[in-house]
DNA sequence: GCGCGTATCTGACATCCTGTTACTAAGTCT
DNA sequence: AGACTTAGTAACAGGATGTCAGATACGCGC
């Protein structure tokens, strides 16, 4: 079947938000200048959203995806922890090169409503309880030092999130390597420190 | 000289606000609803304040002083590098434990406005900054591995950032310990790791 | 092609907050 | 007391938000 009205024209909206904010900041972003930028008019938006807000949270939705997936390639725990980890960061920051503003705008949009703001956090927060799981394993194998696992995996964390959103949220952004071997760095030496010598070597500067 | 009536009534107003978000958020805060905290009316505040970013950028000042007092123990180069940057980091924790809400409040703000933005980007720059040139100095000490600095101290400043204003930022303020020993394990294993088995042991679990 | 019910969309309104201006009141100095 | 400066306010205009009653377009049986 085809794609009903409706639907096409809830597109046309996200797209032209993302487009938006592609150069400009979510300040910006008002109910009535983004429908300008469509065909239709400015009731029309609350036809398929709750509010500004609400229109962040369905853009984050569809990046939320590519996210996670990043992820995988170091949780699940196959082949060796050092290159897993390097895998799923190089991933990640290619994830977030490639949606840099919607992530950005979605940061800056969060602390402005109590509910964006809720599932903002939420979504960092899972990031937490996985990497915490996952070092507790390592700690189980001795591969990585004995500490808190939750407070440390929060705290590379919100690194990961503050470097990104820094390096590719706003139009020009900087070298994808020199950020990817930043936090490559900090991750490995924190968890895998032992490996150190064999591990760290490898990052180059 | 007795103060001013201009000045009592101007920190009159920064009080009423410190007050407000330390039980709300910034987004609750309006010019209306924080002069009826006062004895003024409204239009007062724009004889003291542009808007309430610049209010916020007030508060701010108030604050910076601290933060950047506290970084001085590591910076100043004196004594052990660990011991240094131990003592800066827990300075740095106690300072944001104890202004938690502004810090969170500012962040929050900033990216509602152009202006706010670039000076709270510019405070955590010149961290960035001077970081950088301290891991340097080490790096040529032999003390610290050999990369580049700017982009670790930038993701080192990062997670402080995003640690500190996630756990003492709202009501509930989580456990200073955790939180310091937490991002001391991380900073001290990025930067000194050779030293790893004496500096760490100590930070305890 | 014609009517009809539903899906989609819009003009017009009430509300809220902002920032400014023209004015009043309260001190201060001679 | 009179003149000048500082401090404060009432009232206004602008702009964005969210809602609703009504208009328009679409699909479908005939």
């Amino acid at each position: 079947m085809p794609p009903s009205k409706a639907a096409i024209t809830r597109s046309a909206i996200l797209d032209a938000g993302s487009v938006f904010l592609e150069t400009r900041p979510f300040r910006d972003l008002t109910v009535g200048g983004l429908m300008a930028k469509t065909e239709y008019s400015r009731p029309t938006f609350y036809l398929y959203f709750n509010d500004l807000h609400g229109f962040m949270e369905t853009l984050l939705d569809e990046v939320k995806v590519g996210i996670v997936e990043g992820a995988r390639a170091w949780l699940s725990n196959e082949g060796d922890a050092v290159g897993g980890l390097r895998q799923s960061l190089t991933t990640l920051v290619d994830v977030a090169h490639q949606h840099g503003p919607i992530l950005k705008a979605v940061a800056d949009a969060a602390p402005g409503d109590a509910r964006l703001e809720r599932v903002w956090e939420t979504f960092l927060g899972s990031f937490d309880e996985v990497v915490s799981a996952r070092i507790a394993q390592d700690q189980a194998a001795g591969l990585t030092p004995d500490f808190e696992p939750l407070p440390v995996a929060r705290a590379l964390n919100r690194m990961d999130a503050g470097m990104l959103i820094h390096a590719f949220g706003s139009g020009e952004k900087a070298p994808k390597d020199a950020v990817l071997s930043a936090i490559t760095r900090v991750w490995l030496s924190t968890l895998y420190p032992f490996d150190a010598a064999a591990s760290i070597e490898q990052i180059g500067r």
